[in-house]
DNA sequence: TCTTTGCGAGTTTTT
DNA sequence: CTCGCAAAGA
């Protein structure tokens, strides 16, 4: 029977919708073209196995790229079902859901349920500590080594595999592991890796989650890479029902590992599989659709697809070409205002896209000056405090107190560093942790070499620690949390002592509850940092210059984050050659393809108009370079749907314009040339993000250090190089 | 032991 | 410039 809210189900779907959704047993793929109503069949699929077919909401695994996504999908959901069906389902991020089954599983692999989730900086550090003790002198740096782990891990491929190929990475790959084991932290790669051990190692465990997940469904499948991919393979084998969506022309995650063969072989792991395509493009404009076909159409590598739109032609998608990132800026702005001006829209149907992170600065301050509120997404910067990665180690060691990186990171401020090397020193001796010699003080101290105070500064700190863990053993989150933070206050005279810190607090547990339809109530401390570690990348930071309009904000972000969702108007900026596409995705046309898809997903994120912009010339890293537009600007060259609003553009045919890029000494010839207006020049007016209005009175003969006087703070020696300055024509 | 100074390195995209 | 680290200074 279905009920009135059932039929709204079919109500809202096209009859190859409707064909996707009935389709409930075996396995299935979906190439979904750009806002084709991807997210909406998901969504409709559970509902309809649910209500219609009688599907048990707690046998449905449906996963997720993005916290966004599951968000959204959570959302749409709950308004169609019980809010009781809504929890069984396993709805969330690859990473969230299997560091929970990791959690609850975690005996199997000689982890404790309250493992640690160690972020970048964590894994960096550890690495850092490995070099140091090995006494090994590599070229790569820290960071580049945990990448190149990670590449190993997500391939599956452990450090034995790796000695005879690479043994330098294989031996600090190996020490790697064992550190994580023995602090028992899961980096994010981990949370995947071991999932595939578990499943591969305990067939049991497997098989349980087998029965359980009886439907599996996939949200842009693109993007999945081998480790997550076998993960979905092993769950999916016995009842072969696995439901994925994906568009190859939106793949724009291989630098993580993502591999679009997954989709491409699909069929050669699930021969019976169907296929469907939804190609239909309920979002955008006809123009902006024939644009973004054309660009894709570009790439070598694609499945067949022809996305098409029935909707209205719409004006064509605009080109401008400013002389610098000043001005670039100030056309997005001004061009707001104008259009907000003419039409009916709103500050929250724009959304300004760029390539690297680095572009936002001159956006955000023009559009302050211009009086735009703006948001931007990015990582948060609170945690970056130190007073909250200290807070932060101490509710990690609270929930593991094998967690040596939170461990050290509090003793290094109690005790000198040489104590600490004694203690690590010692630690590695007796093959005891850190935190275990502490508890055992009494029985380790005498065996190294510690002056008296020091000795009692650390008894007085563990049993402190001990006697608080013992008293709030099994407390929720906000009363541990409350606890520490009050005993910080006490003992340590240092930065937190005011009001300050309680707002802190409150701002995290607010974010934390932001999240917890996804969390499902979840209220334990580990549970609490489970979810803050695996979600705060994501987390939009909110600059508000306008108190009035909470909600209504141009939106500013990268266009790897803008993937899934949609604006009225987006602006795409910074199309020039080395910045987009890329610099370093120049050297191999696989690359390239992917900065192309890059491009293709910015364009398809307009529903009414998209606005490309590219500068003759940019400041940037230090130096005024003179930029040939970018290539996909040259592929759009089709007076049909495309309009060029200021001037004919210098445009280079492709030939011209590899045979420049080639030339590497063409373009030092083209850096050189400095006439426009808005570079360092004295007597030129500047902004700067910390010392306020300045002037530049002088430079140097490189135009790299410049002396500016600035009202307010008097003269500064300016590195132009690594400055966040802004410099009036 | 705590604070100050000085130096080198770093810019693609993120779960 | 900003961050982190190491060595010198108080």
């Amino acid at each position: 029977m279905r009920s009135s809210n059932a039929d709204n189900i079919w109500s809202s779907l096209n009859s190859s919708q409707r064909k996707v959704i009935k389709t409930i047993d075996g396995p299935i793929i979906v190439i979904a073209g750009a806002g084709s109503g991807k997210t909406r069949v998901i969504t409709h699929r559970i509902v309809h196995m649910i209500k219609n077919i009688g599907i048990d909401p707690s046998n449905i695994l449906a996963l997720t790229f993005t916290n966004k996504a599951a968000k959204e999908m959570k959302n749409r959901i709950s308004n169609m079902i019980k809010q009781t069906d809504l929890r069984k389902i396993s709805l969330g991020t690859f990473h969230y859901i299997f560091s929970g089954i990791l959690r609850k599983e975690s005996h199997w692999l000689g982890y404790s349920p309250n493992y640690t989730i160690y972020d970048q900086k964590d894994s960096e550090s550890v690495i850092k500590k490995i070099l140091n003790d090995l006494n090994l002198n590599t070229s790569f740096s820290p960071k580049k080594i945990i990448r190149k782990i990670s590449e190993y891990k997500n391939n599956l491929f452990t450090y034995k595999k790796l000695r005879k190929f690479n043994k330098e990475i294989s031996i600090i790959y190996e020490n790697y592991v064992k550190r994580c084991l023995k602090a028992e932290a899961l980096d994010f790669d981990d949370i995947l890796f071991h999932t595939n051990h578990l499943f591969f190692h305990f067939p049991n465990v497997l098989k349980k989650y087998q029965e359980k997940f009886k439907y599996i469904l996939i949200d842009e499948y693109q993007d999945t890479n081998r480790s997550q991919n076998t993960i979905i393979k092993n769950l999916a084998h016995q009842h072969r029902n696995i439901f994925v969506v994906g568009d190859d022309a939106q793949s724009i995650y291989a630098f993580r590992g993502a591999n679009i063969s997954n989709i491409l072989n699909f069929h050669m792991d699930y021969n019976e599989a169907k296929i469907f395509r939804l190609e239909q493009n309920y979002r955008s404009t006809n123009h902006i659709v024939q644009a973004s076909n054309k660009i894709i159409s570009f790439n070598k590598n694609q499945l067949f697809k022809k996305v098409w739109t029935n909707n209205e032609k719409g004006e064509e998608v605009k080109i401008y070409s400013a002389s610098s990132e000043r001005k670039e800026a100030e056309y997005i702005a001004s061009h707001i205002l104008y259009l907000k001006k003419k039409t009916k829209l709103q500050n929250k149907d724009f959304a300004i896209l760029y390539r690297a992170n680095i572009q936002s600065h001159v956006i955000e301050h023009t559009l302050k000056e211009k009086k735009i509120p703006y948001k931007i997404y990015g990582s948060i910067s609170f945690y970056k405090r130190k007073e909250i990665r200290d807070l932060f180690a101490y509710f990690r060691i609270f929930t593991n107190s094998n967690d040596e990186e939170s461990l050290l990171h509090i003793i290094k401020k109690i005790v000198s560093k040489k104590t600490v090397e004694l203690i690590l020193t010692l630690s590695k001796n007796e093959d005891k942790t850190v935190y275990t010699i502490l508890k055992k003080w009494k029985n380790y101290y005498p065996l190294i070499k510690i002056n008296k105070k020091t000795k009692n500064k650390l008894e007085n700190f563990i049993s402190k620690i001990e006697n608080l863990r013992y008293k709030l053993n099994d407390q929720n989150a906000y009363i541990i949390a409350k606890s520490i933070v009050n005993f910080l206050l006490k003992e340590n005279k240092y930065y937190y002592n005011d009001n300050d810190f309680q707002y802190i607090l409150d701002n995290i547990f607010r974010y934390v509850k932001e999240q917890e339809p996804l969390n499902n109530g979840d209220i334990s401390l580990s549970g609490f940092l489970r979810s803050f570690f695996l979600f705060k990348e994501k987390e939009e930071e909110v600059i508000i210059n306008d108190e009035n309009n909470e909600y209504d904000k141009v939106s500013l972000m990268t266009i790897h984050l803008s993937k899934g969702l949609e604006f009225s108007v987006v602006f795409i900026v910074g199309l020039e050659e080395n910045l987009f596409p890329s610099k370093s995705s120049l050297d191999t046309p696989l690359k390239l393809e992917e900065e192309r898809r890059l491009f293709y997903v910015a364009l398809t994120r307009a529903q009414k108009k998209a606005i490309l912009t590219y500068t003759k010339y940019r400041f940037l890293w230090g130096k005024k370079i003179q930029n040939i537009p970018s290539r996909f600007i040259n592929e759009l060259q089709e007076k049909k749907f495309v309009d060029r609003e200021n001037q004919k553009c210098f445009y280079l045919s492709t030939t011209t314009q590899s045979s420049i890029n080639n030339n590497s000494s063409s373009r030092i010839r083209r850096d050189t040339l400095f006439h426009e207006k808005t570079f360092p020049k004295k007597g030129r007016k500047v902004f700067h993000k910390n010392f306020g209005e300045g002037i530049i009175l002088d430079l140097d003969n490189k135009n790299e250090i410049a002396i500016i006087k600035f009202h307010k703070s008097g003269r500064k020696k300016i590195l132009l190089k690594l400055a966040k300055l802004i410099i009036y024509s």
